[in-house]
DNA sequence: GTCTATAAGTTGATAGAC
DNA sequence: GTCTATCAACTTATAGAC
């Protein structure tokens, strides 16, 4: 892992400010340390590989919903959507990046541990393993709650979440 | 744009089943022609270019979503969710391989396109120009619908229909 | 219509000097 | 820690023979 540089945390902010702009595809190695004013090898002194980079920015947002799981065993589907809501929010740089380039998850093994927060969310929501009508307003609710994060994250937050969480609760019930 | 050759619509089968398969930025012209048998200038032959190709694949979808949303202007809000759920049902290998990588719509000058649907959806559901939290509602309600079609589609279409339009009308209600 | 051969560019990554 | 120089692999695309 190594203590964080200077120079270190400078490549992660630009690398994400450009992975945000103009997706994580369409930016290389090259873009970053032009952005910079460094050059390519020097971001090898500071990261292994693309990969290395790419995976330190986006995992923090995957071990924060896997806590975030373990926590909130006994909630309620209100409790529940709205904590996912804050998380969501707080985390919307990077839930940007991922849904706006979902092979992002596959260029990182990371789809089975999408996949897995999903039905462990799911499943505390309906409570034990739900029939497939149950599973389908879980995935209304949960993934409409993701879109609006994604379509107004400069609109006010207060507002979005009371909104957002009241839609995704309605769906819920079906 | 050409009478349909026999290889060109092989070209495009071929094209759209590794889209799906591997995604669109991970299919290159090789991977297509390898499979099919060809060499790759075979491919320019039909189409001038990869954009061209890909444009040919993915535009229906839009036609289509844009000749909806013109019959639809006196529906009602169930009917809309309806009608809306069974053309992204019918269309849902576009629609997974747009959502699994939304620069493809960068790629082809098609974001203000969708955009453009997208609000004109949510005006007709929510009738003029509505304020915030009915916009969000109804992102809720599209975004859900959508995330349905592309999780479950191997399960029965009617089942899914029933189960996801019911929860988008609760999710729009709010 | 389809081929061989090739151009021209970009990418992630490394060797080795300073 | 950062540089110059370079590599091998891949991409879209074209020229020209058959």
């Amino acid at each position: 892992m190594g203590r964080p540089t200077d120079t270190r945390d400078r490549i992660l902010a630009t690398a994400r400010e450009l992975f945000l702009e103009k997706g994580v595809r369409d930016t290389s190695l090259q873009h970053i340390a032009d952005r910079l004013g460094i050059t390519k090898p020097a971001l090898y002194y500071h990261f292994s590989s693309r990969d290395d980079l790419l995976r330190t920015i986006v995992t923090p947002m995957f071990e924060e919903l896997e806590a975030f799981l373990a926590e909130q065993a006994g909630a309620t589907a209100e409790e529940l959507l709205g904590a996912y809501f804050d998380l969501a929010w707080r985390r919307r740089d990077t839930l940007v990046m991922i849904l706006s380039d979902l092979s992002v998850l596959h260029e990182l093994d990371l789809i089975a541990r999408m996949l897995a927060f999903r039905e462990g969310l799911t499943t505390i929501l309906m409570g034990g393993a739900p029939e497939l009508g149950a599973r389908i307003r879980a995935t209304v609710a949960v993934g409409g709650l993701s879109d609006t994060v994604v379509m107004f994250p400069r609109e006010p937050y207060e507002q979005v979440r009371q909104a957002a969480v009241a839609a995704a609760i309605m769906a819920l019930r079906g």
